[in-house]
Parts: C-alpha cells; sequence; structure tokens
DNA sequence: AGCACGCCGACT
DNA sequence: GTCGGCGTGCTC
C-alpha cells in the first residue's frame, strides 16, 4: 500500500468538565445500512478519542468507539446523550485508531464496521461494571509470580539466520524501517529467525505481535514461543477461543501486559500500546484474506501498521508471493534469504511422473491412481518403517455421481456446484450451503440402478490405498475427518507417534505440520491448476506443492532418501520444471514476466464488485447501472471496468452471483474512483429493489 | 443488522 | 374480534 501513514498526534487531555458537548462515535453500522461514518452524540463530560461505551440507536443500545476528528458539520436537530463509558479501560491509542481508519477507507467500509467487528464480541454484552470486574479478575492473575524456569538453552544459528536476526534487530533502531521478505526455504529455520528477533524486541521493552495464516497452525508456533519465553507473557488471539478468553487476551495486549500476541489474521488489528515487531509467517497464504465482510488482507494491513509504528515487518515464506517478491525486486522490501536447510539437510529430491507413459486403460476401464513406479516407492517406505504422505487437493469420495444411461449428474439444486459423494456417510454433499441427501440408491431421473461415482475424493485414494497396501495403516487427514479442533490435534499426534503409514490428505497435510519421519511426498493430480481460469492458481499450486515437498525429509539422516513424486500430464510444464529444482527464482521470474504481459497484478491494481440476488438480471442490472455511474466520475478515464459476468461459482444457496472487474495501473487511482463511486453506490441500491446485497473487493484473490 | 411499524389471513 | 406473516424504513 503506498498511501502515506500520517503519524496521528497524541490527543490532549480531558479539560475541566464544561457544558454538553458533540463527541462522533463510530458504531457497527453495516454495508447497507446508509449510516456511513460515525455518529453525533452528547457527552456533558469530555471524551477522549478511543475511549469505548455505549450509546442509544434507535430502540437499542450498542457499543461504540469515541472516534477522532471533528464532528459532523450539519446541525441535527437532536442528538442523544451518551451512555455508560468504560472507564476503566484506557482509551485505544491514535495509532489504532489511524490504522482503523485506513483500512476502512482502503477496503470501503464503514468506520464503525469494521472497528466494531475487530473488538472481542464479548464487549457488547457487558457494562462498564463488569469489564471493571474482569480487569479486577485478570489483574489477581497477573499478580501471580511467573514460574521460574531456566533460561532454554539457544540453538546455535547458522551464518544465513544470524545475518537475518542482525538486519532485523539493526531495522528496529531505525525510524523508518523497510518491511523485509525472509525467503527461508523449508526446514531452513525461519521460526528461529522469529524467536530471535522476538527476543531482540521483548528485551528493548517492546512487543511482538505475530501472526499464522490459519489456527491449526497457531498451536505449535504457540509452544515454540512459550518454550523460548517461559518469563514473559504471551496471548493467543484466534476464533477457536471462548468469548471470554478472547476478551482476556484483548485486553492484555491493550494494557500492554502480554508481551507477544499470536493469532491469525484478526490479530493484525490487536490493541498494542509500544508494537516493536511484526512478523507474519506464511505471508503468501491466502487465508491472510478476509473472504467476507470487510475483505482486508492482515499481511497488506501488517505492513501498512509496521510503516505507522516505525516498527520492523518480517514477512516469511518459502514461497513468497509475487506481490512481496516485486516489492523486493523494486527495492522497496528488503530482501533475507535462507537458502540452506539447519544442519545442511538435503531438500527431497522432487521427480515428476509423466502419467502419459502409462498404457492406454482397455474401454471402460479407469487409468491406476498411482503410477506403478509411484507405488513401488510407497512400498519401500513400508518396508523400511518410514512415513508417506499422499496429497489430493479434494474431499469426499468422487467429486459427482453420474449416470450412464440419461446421463444425470449430482448437481446441487441451489448451486451451480455438483453434490460431492461421500461414501462412509452414504450421503450427496454439497460443499459450497448446507445441503446433505442420503445417497440415491438408482437415478433420480430413470431409476437406472448403475449409477458411477466420477473421480477421486481423499476417501476414495484412501480406499484404493487399502487395496494396493495390504497391511499398511493409512490414515486421512481432510476437513471431514478432522471436524473441530481436538480431532484435527489428535490425528497429528497419531501420525507424529508413528501410528500411521501413510497418510492421505487434501492440502491440510501440506500446511506447516513438523511430521519428522516422512520421507515420500506423493501428489497425485495436482494439473487442474496449471490451466485454471484463476490467474493465480499457479502461484497457489507451487507453493502447495513446495511446502508438501518441505514435510519430507525434515529428519536430517533422512533427507538424503527422501522423495516427492508428481503425478502429471504435464512434466514439461515451467512451474513443474521449476519445482523439481526447488528454484523459487525461476518460478517467479517466469510468472512475473506472464502476469505483466497480461497487465495482471502485482502490475496492476484490481477490485470486483459483486452483487448477489435471486434473479442474475437484477444483479447484472445493478452492476450496469453502477458502470454507468463510474463513467461519469472523475479519473473514470484512468481505470478500466469491465462487464459484469456471472462468478465462478455462481448460484450459492439459491443466491445468483455476478460481479464486475475494476482496474487501474495504480493504487491511487483505483483508490480514488472507488472512493468517489460509492455514494452513487448507495444510491442506486434503492432504486435496484430486489438486490440481496452488494460489496466492493479490493485486491481480491480471485477473479 | 436489529427493531420498529404496517396492513392482510386463520385461530383461542 | 386478535395473533402473526414478513415488506419497508429508520437509527446521531
Amino acid at each position: 500500500m503506498t498511501v502515506a501513514a500520517e503519524a496521528p498526534t497524541t490527543p490532549t487531555p480531558p479539560t475541566a468538565p464544561t457544558a454538553p458537548v458533540t463527541v462522533r462515535v463510530a458504531i457497527e453500522a453495516p454495508q447497507h445500512s446508509g449510516l456511513i461514518g460515525p455518529l453525533d452524540y452528547l457527552s456533558t463530560a469530555p471524551l477522549l478519542p478511543g475511549q469505548l461505551l455505549r450509546v442509544p440507536l434507535g430502540r437499542r443500545e450498542v457499543l461504540g468507539i469515541v472516534w477522532h476528528g471533528a464532528a459532523g458539520l450539519d446541525e441535527l436537530p437532536s442528538k442523544k446523550p451518551v451512555g455508560a463509558v468504560f472507564d476503566s479501560l484506557p482509551p485505544l491509542a491514535p495509532n489504532w485508531l489511524a490504522l482503523l481508519d485506513f483500512a476502512a477507507a482502503y477496503y470501503q467500509r464503514s468506520v464503525g464496521e469494521l472497528a466494531l467487528a475487530v473488538l472481542p464480541p464479548e464487549l457488547r454484552r457487558i457494562d462498564p461494571l463488569q469489564l471493571s470486574r474482569r480487569l479486577a479478575r485478570l489483574a489477581k492473575l497477573l499478580a501471580r509470580p511467573m514460574p521460574a524456569d531456566p533460561a532454554p538453552a539457544l540453538p546455535a544459528l547458522a551464518a544465513a539466520q544470524a545475518d537475518a536476526v542482525q538486519a532485523i534487530t539493526l531495522a528496529m533502531a531505525e525510524a523508518a524501517p523497510v518491511p523485509m521478505l525472509l525467503q527461508g526455504v523449508t526446514g531452513s529455520g525461519k521460526t528461529e529467525v522469529y524467536l530471535r528477533a522476538a527476543a531482540a524486541a521483548l528485551d528493548a521493552g517492546k512487543q511482538a505481535l505475530v501472526l499464522v495464516p490459519e489456527i491449526n497452525l497457531t498451536p505449535q508456533l504457540e509452544a515454540r514461543f512459550a518454550e523460548r519465553f517461559p518469563q514473559r507473557r504471551m496471548v493467543a488471539m484466534h476464533s477457536g477461543l471462548t468469548p471470554a478468553q478472547r476478551l482476556a487476551s484483548w485486553l492484555q495486549a491493550a494494557l500492554g501486559q502480554a508481551d507477544i500476541v499470536l493469532g491469525t489474521r484478526l490479530s493484525v488489528f490487536a490493541p498494542m500500546t509500544r508494537l516493536g515487531l511484526i512478523v507474519v509467517d506464511e505471508e503468501h497464504d491466502p487465508s491472510y484474506k478476509q473472504q467476507e465482510g470487510a475483505r482486508y488482507s492482515a499481511r497488506d494491513l501488517a505492513v501498512y501498521r509496521g510503516r505507522l509504528e516505525r516498527v520492523p515487518v518480517v514477512l516469511g515464506s518459502a514461497t513468497p508471493s509475487l506481490e512481496s517478491w516485486l516489492r523486493v525486486v523494486q527495492g522497496r522490501y528488503q530482501r533475507l534469504r535462507l537458502d540452506q536447510r539447519v544442519g545442511d539437510g538435503a531438500l527431497p529430491r522432487v521427480r515428476l511422473f509423466d502419467m502419459g507413459v502409462l498404457p492406454r486403460p482397455a474401454a471402460g476401464e479407469l487409468p491406476p491412481v498411482l503410477a506403478p513406479l509411484v507405488l513401488q516407492s510407497l512400498r519401500e517406505r513400508l518396508g523400511r518403517g518410514e512415513q508417506s504422505l499422499v496429497f489430493l487437493n479434494r474431499r469426499g469420495y468422487a467429486p459427482v455421481l453420474h449416470c450412464g444411461a440419461c446421463g444425470w449428474k449430482s448437481g446441487c439444486p441451489n448451486c451451480s456446484a455438483w453434490r460431492v459423494f461421500h461414501k462412509r456417510e452414504r450421503t450427496l454433499r454439497c460443499h459450497h450451503c448446507a445441503l446433505v441427501e442420503r445417497v440415491p440408491r438408482a437415478c433420480p431421473d430413470c431409476g437406472n440402478l448403475d449409477i458411477a461415482a466420477l473421480g477421486q475424493g481423499t476417501e476414495r485414494l484412501e480406499e484404493q490405498l487399502a487395496g494396493l497396501l495390504p497391511g499398511a495403516r493409512i490414515g486421512r487427514l481432510d476437513a471431514d475427518t478432522a471436524r473441530g479442533q481436538g480431532e484435527l490435534q489428535s490425528r497429528l499426534a497419531q501420525v507424529h507417534a508413528g501410528d500411521v503409514d501413510v497418510l492421505v490428505g487434501t492440502q491440510m497435510v501440506t500446511k506447516g505440520h513438523d511430521f519428522r519421519r516422512v520421507t515420500l511426498v506423493v501428489a497425485v493430480n495436482p494439473d487442474s491448476a496449471l490451466f485454471a481460469a484463476d490467474f493465480r492458481a499457479p502461484e497457489r499450486l507451487f507453493a502447495l506443492l513446495m511446502q508438501a515437498a518441505g514435510r519430507a525429509g525434515r529428519d536430517a539422516d533422512a533427507a538424503a532418501r527422501s522423495e516427492v513424486w508428481v503425478q502429471t500430464w504435464h512434466p514439461q510444464h515451467a512451474l513443474y520444471q521449476a519445482l523439481q529444482r526447488h528454484d523459487m527464482d525461476a518460478f517467479a521470474a517466469s510468472q512475473l514476466a506472464e502476469r505483466q504481459g497480461a497487465g495482471l497484478p502485482p502490475y496492476s491494481h484490481l477490485a470486483l464488485l459483486r452483487a448477489e440476488a435471486r434473479d442474475a438480471a437484477l444483479a447484472t442490472d445493478f452492476l450496469r447501472a453502477a458502470a454507468a455511474a463510474a463513467a461519469d466520475l472523475p479519473g473514470a478515464e484512468a481505470v478500466m471496468v469491465y462487464p459484469p459476468v456471472p462468478a465462478t461459482l455462481n448460484k450459492i444457496a439459491g443466491m445468483e452471483r455476478v460481479q464486475m472487474l475494476i482496474e487501474a495501473s495504480s493504487r491511487a487511482r483505483l483508490q480514488a474512483l472507488l472512493a468517489a463511486w460509492m455514494p452513487a453506490l448507495h444510491g442506486l441500491r434503492r432504486s435496484h429493489k430486489g438486490l440481496a446485497r452488494w460489496a466492493i473487493d479490493v485486491d481480491p484473490l480471485a477473479i
């Protein structure tokens, strides 16, 4: 983001009580409520920006935040007085308000909607008295002495790690540190760099904020930090906490009692008063982009926050996003590289199996799931008592059922998607809406009994592997077998304990888990991403496969015999060729050249205007009217507005989804147009009855 | 979003 | 005669 970060001034302390004054209060007012911007209330006591309070709104009372800036200019006939003030809590810092102002403006949402969405929900339910009680309880808890654990022994640093730590530490002393991209191959010890950098920040009396892409990855990083900093307070922030825990974590961060905040994308908004370091682990991960409500990118906001707070931001990844990569090339980010695995472990050998060389299956027969060579590799691991991962990015038994007699397929009546066959459950499930149905015995259209399962999911692969590898202990890890946090952790524990020989799974198996005894990774059928309409699909696939490859041979002595097999019909594709050499640089260069040629991000800047209605024509009408309005705006010539098209999944739960792409060569031009466009869009909503909702997605992940 | 008000069908 | 369906409109 190129918008300049303006350091806000410290608020002046409240002066003596005077006659009622107008205060601006940000409240939760959703997009289509028509209430944009903070509302004006009256207060007899002067209030500071950032204070939390309750205010009347219509017939109810809601949580609000005193906002900064001048009160509304237009005099309203009546302003209501504010309600109770949460005065046991210090006001949220000016930098926090500035971060929210920026994020709300950038992602085209009201500041109230965004600010209230990132506060702990528990605050809405309790009054100032209850908050004081919780604070008192928290203070009692914190008064207990920390356990006197001996200082943990520090592992020796490789030269590249030491250089990275030094660069980050030096940046902490700078007035305006440049964001840093820590590019380190899997197993190169990025986490150790985070730990040392955090130690430097903590030693300087500062707090560290550590972001992870998903909740599943927090426990292990949390354990590493807890072990390293036994004398420090650390809090976790993610959606898996109970409302009370979330509030407690948030309060400890806000009061400066927590030294380390570790959490998912939401924690980029954690209130911290003495922030000294921001780490974004796996910065390329798409989970950092919020996909509903305010569609912010926590990684991009982390970079903005770093500039605002003048602290170093470390973006870590083995496969950096092309956005971050380009900024390194442009000299806007500093690159820190870790090219060697810890202990000089080798990266696994990547082998491409050309599926084209297999003999054509006889008519009516399917090609084998696993090529004979790949199967042999699996058997070798079994024989040596080593573990294997088999990766297939599709859950369920088969993606679709098909009737050979009449051509019926198991489509979802509410969505433009197939219902997936889940064999053990005996169901047809739509993965996009809640529809679950018992699997039909016969074709629902023609009564034919012979309906076939087309294609493969992890459930079927597990079954096939059981047949191919008799006696092997086969486990499966996907959204179906890992319902709920405890289930995932216990399944991972089984793998770690060696109770599983072959683990089949979706991308869940590729993410971060440190499987020490895995020496073989198989990608069964990854080709589809090569030719997907989504321009980011190859980037995601490369990251996923590099990540999966990184699961093999984490143990240095096993590294030498570790392998990755990729079954593909396109072994000559540049993506696989780069993968085979573990060559992120080559992949990035080829992808960036393609993106530049096609005028795609990171060389252009995009936004999507999305509209949903029961009837697609209504949504399209709205978008056409919106495009016409955009054409009349100043600066319209600097952006390109494409015609409305049905979204990739154009129908979900009975709602038709249509979207329109807006493209500009510069972020500033795109922002200027969007900001000018919003009032017109709000106005159009009123003249387009039947439109269920609309929203702008700035920097969309997929188009 | 909530939570009203508002004007038309089947029930103690 | 009321209870309640969700259409439309407002909230400093």
